[in-house]
DNA sequence: ATGAGCGTTGCGTATTCTGCAATCCCAATC
DNA sequence: GATTGGGATTGCAGAATACGCAACGCTCAT
């Protein structure tokens, strides 16, 4: 729709990954360097990006601003967040927040294990719908139409031997999800790490978010976690109580 | 220099400051509503900006995830982050760290006061050299034929009573900060707050940011805080010295 | 039912962006 | 100290791109 725009947020995103040359990023786009530099210009101008001292690129200030507001804004977050610290110190495992955005579901905060065990979550990041717990509460509660929609066109990526490759046994697996009020994840994503995730709702009952814990099995066997359940189920409905 | 590029980054400072809608952000602009739209969708589609269902902008998940990936980047800011914790713990007072960016002072980081008074600073906007302490140090630290060239062009705007209004003097503090090797503000940004800010330096010698405590004086008077002093040197030794 | 208030779309125009090529700047090398 | 090379920068002309207009649609409220 707007190409130097979109171009300009091909920049920030591929800044974000580590700084870069002005070669570099027009390599990576696949423009005249000139463009590039256009671009960066008036980025910088706006303090959205920086330069060093050897010409390399990098985000600028502006950024991590209105990254911070954003944060704030993210209503969901802002009244969930209380409520996930507590399950995470009582628990002392990951706790995800996914909401969905733009026809995906997007982790929109994460609180680490007390144990520091590495996960390959990250927010702000897309999640798989098929073999994540929150991928998998937030699609059993769309209306019927756009979940067959997303059954028929999802890309059911291996993960592990576990991953759920089909739209048919997803659809079961939609189905219980919907039944019992929580979602399950048994080493589908990632190898060794169980999850179950519940719902947010509004007052009005639709479901805005979902929380999930994450516990990688050399803490707790997939049936400890269940024991958590009560913990995480408990976390969604008082974050949902609070948003009204 | 590119004028959708400039006008799309006004449109996310905007929103920055709260949601808009379509013809809210036409008016601040002052352009065509269609205009606003087709760039609302180009940073829509990568996730930029995000729209609810009443059809109002705000900042979008894009933008945090971003900011997480390059605020680990900042170096400064992962060396120093450690050693200003302690610093914030031991004197519970508010802590700031500001570096150089694009000819500005802005700051970097900050740590509130365990006592929670509020202060009018904020990550990610510029800082006054003329009035702050950790303008001052950087400053101070310019070569001289820069510094004469800031001196000369500063807007020596009044914040309080004891805001330093010319050249001159501010030449003169500059040379006792350098000389003495950390910087004042006695209420000369905001009335009631003394602060006191030093210089980080790299292997080189080169100083690549500063650090100040931030103390209101319904807690301890000027003396009181110089008597923190020790404490701060300390911490900007430390982070000096782990920033190689 | 009707209208008002927004958001959205198609289209022609001209502004804006782009890529090229020449130039400049800095740094390293001889 | 001159020379060479890599990268950044600038001027320019052509063309794609973004712009504004005006008409259409949708939703909500009266």
């Amino acid at each position: 729709m707007s190409q130097s725009l979109g171009r300009a947020l091909q920049i920030l995103k591929s800044l974000g990954e580590g700084e870069r040359s002005l070669d570099q990023l027009a390599a990576e786009l696949g423009v005249h360097k000139t463009t590039v530099l256009r671009l960066l210009r008036t980025m910088e101008a706006e303090r959205f990006v920086r330069r060093d001292s050897a010409h390399r690129y990098r985000l600028g200030s502006q950024l991590f601003a209105l990254a911070d507001v954003a944060r704030e804004q993210h209503v969901v977050r802002q009244v969930a967040a209380p409520h996930l610290r507590e399950l995470n110190q009582k628990t002392g495992q990951t706790v995800h927040l996914a909401a969905w955005e733009n026809g995906e579901v997007i982790y929109v905060d994460k609180l680490d294990s007390v144990r520091s065990v590495r996960m390959y979550s990250q927010v702000g990041v897309p999640a798989a719908l098929h073999c994540t717990a929150v991928g998998k509460v937030l699609l059993a509660a769309q209306p019927k139409r756009q979940r067959e929609a997303l059954l028929a066109t999802l890309d059911y990526k291996v993960y592990t031997p576990n991953t759920i490759t089909d739209a048919d046994r997803l659809r079961d697996e939609l189905q219980l999800t919907k039944e019992r009020g929580w979602a399950q994840d048994k080493a589908e994503h990632e190898s060794f790490i169980n999850c179950i995730g519940a719902p947010l709702s509004d007052s009005t009952g639709r479901v805005v978010g979902a929380v999930s814990l994450s516990v990688p099995d050399v803490l707790l066997n997939y049936d400890q976690v269940l024991e958590l359940l009560p913990e995480l189920l408990a976390t969604a409905n008082a974050i949902s109580a609070d948003y009204n």
